[in-house]
DNA sequence: GAATTGATGCGCT
DNA sequence: GCGCATCAATTCA
């Protein structure tokens, strides 16, 4: 089945045990997943952790009116403006340590293709979602989404395919406090990553079936 | 290809 | 005011 006839999040859902795990744990078992927003998105090719102990974490310092989606329920989104201008998603998880979350970097565009360069006014397949905010607005994510649950529309999540691919992991991108942690994950030989990972990133320690 | 800069919301000191 | 979990246009090369 091709990328053009398969409905939208074709195949088995991804369970919401999965929002249980610890961000580090999550944001690597997201890679090779489908993620869609009414019928648009494409394959999780890039995430990061981000946890309630963690200097970058916006939930380092507490709740607050912002953050207050990544201290509800696991298994929904946290949805922030980024800079005043984009929007970036998070999957909230870790009921053991409330303030987690997982932020998708970027989507290899495989649905609703039109749609994404009618958000974007940009063709360009490498940079539709090559991104927090590219894919934020690809998807049109905003405030709106801002504590939804996952499990339901518009969202849909998805497993991969089957194939085992090399995990690439690495050190954090924009962040200045706790940017040595290497809790940056990205689908190996992807060509729709925010960045490509450096030489001694791509250590993976073995395969995961995506 | 790499470096620089402007746009801009909002939580924090 | 300052500092961002960013991006695109512009300026170089």
């Amino acid at each position: 089945m091709t990328a053009e006839t398969a409905a939208a999040g074709d195949g088995d859902r991804l369970p919401n045990t999965v929002f249980a795990l610890d961000a580090v744990t999550l944001a690597r078992r997201l890679i090779g997943s489908t993620l869609t927003v009414d019928g648009v998105g494409g394959r999780i090719v890039e995430t990061e952790a981000y946890r309630r102990d963690d200097a970058a974490s916006h939930s380092f310092r507490g709740e607050t009116l912002r953050n207050r989606a990544m201290f509800g329920p696991v298994g929904h989104a946290y949805v922030y403006r980024s800079y005043g201008i984009h929007w970036c998603l998070n999957f909230v998880c870790d009921g053991a340590e409330p303030g987690s979350a997982v932020l998708i970097r970027a989507l290899e565009p495989l649905f609703g293709l039109d749609r994404m360069v009618e958000r974007r006014g940009l063709a360009d397949p490498r940079r539709l979602c090559a991104g927090p905010g590219r894919l934020a607005q690809a998807l049109g994510l905003d405030r709106s989404h801002d504590g939804l649950d996952l499990s339901q529309p518009p969202f849909r999540l998805t497993e991969g395919d089957e194939v085992p691919v090399p995990i690439l992991v690495g050190a954090r991108i924009g962040i200045s406090k706790a940017a040595e942690q290497p809790w940056r994950f990205g689908l190996a030989g992807s060509r729709h990553l925010s960045r490509p990972f450096a030489k001694g990133e791509i250590a993976s320690s073995g395969t995961e079936t995506v």
